[in-house]
DNA sequence: GGATTGATCTCGTAC
DNA sequence: GTACGAGGTCAATCC
């Protein structure tokens, strides 16, 4: 269990004393404060005064979040170095990243509140359903959900400077390029399945070479364009894939995890 | 100022209480707990016991951190709503949002910290500065930095599906399409330019249509793409150009947080 | 609403 | 290290 410590209304003397120490421990900080913000490095950014919830974690990742919206308003991915110092009537923490040099430097005016907790224990494992890989690995198992007669020879197959999703045969043995989305698939993904099949069309020329965008839906214009590209479109349904063939899939988790997303998923 | 209160090692009935108050006042919250997650909507997932950092934000904003990563292990964008309930041993909190539905449920099975904070203020603006609008902006202003003779029709000018960055004229009268990364260009910076360039062509039979990407650097095989599809490649800096021309940039925040930003780079 | 694009994108992975 | 593509991308903007 994390050795917990809580602040309330610290003084900026006493901050500067216990970041110091839960920074050289290591220790995960959070601390709700007034502060500012300044970023240089791959871009630049000014934050003016306002109440934030800093946080710093073991591995170095420096987070700033305003009391609204999904993402941090500035951040260091990773640290080579953090730094508190007291000065000019504030405290300054300041984070040092190297490759791409990027510095930024939080400007504490005064903590309402500070967590440091030492030892934060979290080593389960995260697993996910449905991603892409996983829709492609089925596909590559089943190309009859999308045609029939579809003969699988490769998956991800190395083209030009990309990959193709799933490379197969038809039935009367022209190559096809299968390109898998999960979601609506854009005009990117039109052009991304072009690109493989102009690339293939060239190393193999004279032959006749389709093009399958397989997703659950579409974009309008996206399959304008795709049909003048003379590609075609497949509907699939990721979520009845996964029912219809999870008892194949091998994954990291294992089977019981796999039972336990059916289970979400309304299935037997 | 915002009202704050901190909690220690709360058991999980006095959790389900201040949790319940907090959010229906709307309150920023951040535990430091023992917990599991499920999510389930684009995609699924599933993450067992551990303890991480739970932060719900006035705005419906739910984040999971674990005590490593950048990212959150789990969030939820926007909630319609968020609910707190006991049961089976742990404290349930469950997110709901719409368009798409997605749920986002994290089983507590103990607090360790917990902070609630009301009326957290932070009104202050965001400035950042050389993001792509603002280096396609100075080009706009000053295109000789890429051309000698090169005058500008259009900025953002509307182009089959997309948006031309800079619409230019070349001194003998050449249409000529400007595509501005202020990142290093991969080959979707290419691609993206060529089809602009392709839109304006077909728009205009029989003429020649010039391409340039303007970037502080590009990839080796993006270059050859590029110059084997008849494209230009122009170098620049966006730095120095701000360092040029920063007194010409009409900003939201004004002339002084400018020169803030100057000092930084070390310009006079 | 849908569509398009940028982002300090981040993150994984293959070469 | 570079390059490439996915992402529950998010977020802004234009239509």
């Amino acid at each position: 269990m994390a050795r917990v410590r809580l602040y309330s209304s610290l003084p900026l003397e006493a901050a500067h004393h216990v970041l110091s120490e839960a920074l050289s421990r290591r220790a995960m900080v959070v601390a709700l404060c007034r502060c500012r913000v300044q970023y240089e490095g791959r871009g630049s950014s000014r934050l003016g005064e306002g109440e934030r919830l800093l946080i710093v974690k073991p591995d170095g990742v420096v987070l700033v979040h305003r009391p609204r919206g999904h993402q941090p308003v500035n951040w260091q991915p990773e640290s080579r170095s953090i730094e508190v110092r007291l000065g000019g009537g504030s405290l300054l923490l300041r984070s040092v990243r190297e490759r791409p040099r990027e510095v930024l430097e939080v400007y504490i005016d005064s903590v309402e509140a500070l967590v440091v907790a030492e030892d934060v224990r979290d080593e389960a494992e995260f697993i996910e359903y449905l991603d892409e890989h996983e829709v492609r690995d089925i596909l590559a198992r089943h190309p009859e959900e999308l045609e029939e007669g579809l003969r699988v020879l490769r998956v991800e197959k190395p083209v030009g400077q990309g990959y193709v999703d799933i490379f197969c045969v038809d039935r009367e043995g022209r190559p096809v390029i299968v390109e898998v989305k999960r979601v609506t698939a854009g005009r990117e993904a039109v052009l991304q399945l072009k690109r493989y099949v102009d690339a293939v069309k060239s190393e193999n020329p004279g032959v006749e070479v389709r093009g399958i965008l397989a997703a659950p839906s579409i974009a309008k214009e996206a399959l304008i364009l795709l049909r003048s590209l003379g590609l075609e479109y497949r509907r699939i349904d990721p979520a009845k894939l996964y029912k219809r063939y999870r008892s194949e899939l091998r994954r990291r988790g294992g089977g019981s995890s796999a039972r336990s997303l059916l289970s979400f998923l309304g299935g037997g």
